[in-house]
DNA sequence: ATAAACGCCGTACTATGATACGGAGTCAAG
DNA sequence: CTTGACTCCGTATCATAGTACGGCGTTTAT
């Protein structure tokens, strides 16, 4: 098994064989060399990392700053400790972030057993209001 | 106090005013009636709205999906709980998302310290492994 | 050995989430 | 009472994240 055409590896990892293209122009990954004849392969691995974008893009990050995280390892440990540790930071507000989120469902599910709903907005703005980032 | 204009409501939401516009026309705000001489004044409240736009937003929701939530309270409680229960499992989601994504940041943080960090590809696969939704 | 399916590559188009711009009206400080 | 800042409104432009398309070459299953 040495590898997987552009079309098996966006069935593996459930994206457009496109997106797989735009991540490459992106930088996101890398293009394996073309043979001079045939098509090209990917490695296995690839599926990983496409899931890995797909995931990060899901809780809130951009491409650009998926980017980034993926060369964190690619340098010397120089100033990469005080990027990950920013990182690392944002993710814990989205975390905090998320959780006011559950809190807000839960609540308004809990409004609905008790069928009656009148107050929602309040809870919207004492979320809000939590918000002191 | 009467309100804000828009100008004001702005800096206080830390949104540009172009931006409380667009949300006026998805009807994520709803546009005060405008006097007929003279400028429209915005509630307080929308200060904390915008807030939670912005915070939904940075962890992954999309303004149709925002738009969606704000709608959950504005219905009978019929099939309200069915959305806000499922809304509910993809936050779930996306914290043990970010959950992992915090412990890779972790783990690359170490590796710093340890002056060595040969291997956080193997990191990426492993956490993209995990995630089996 | 040939047709259908797939890969390659460049360019064009789409949707979302804003931002900018221009001209006219309004307000408020000096 | 005027001038500078702000509002209003429509339209245009932008960045991001894809998706589609067309023409050509390659591959593979029948």
């Amino acid at each position: 098994m040495s590898g997987l055409t552009i079309g098996k590896l966006a069935k593996a990892a459930e994206v457009n064989v496109e997106t797989i293209r735009y991540y490459q122009r992106l930088g996101l990954l890398s293009e394996p060399a073309k043979p001079s004849e045939g098509y090209r392969f990917y490695p296995q691995t690839y599926v990983a990392r496409i899931r890995f974008i797909k995931r990060a893009q899901g809780v809130g990050f951009t491409l650009k700053e998926i980017a980034q995280l993926f060369s964190l390892g690619e340098h010397q440990c120089d100033d990469i400790q005080a990027l990950a540790r920013l990182k690392r930071q944002e993710v814990d507000r989205q975390v905090r972030d998320l959780q006011a989120m559950a809190g807000l469902l839960d609540q308004l599910i809990l409004r609905c057993d008790e069928s009656r709903h009148s107050d929602h907005c309040a809870l919207i703005e004492e979320l809000s209001q939590e918000a002191k980032f």
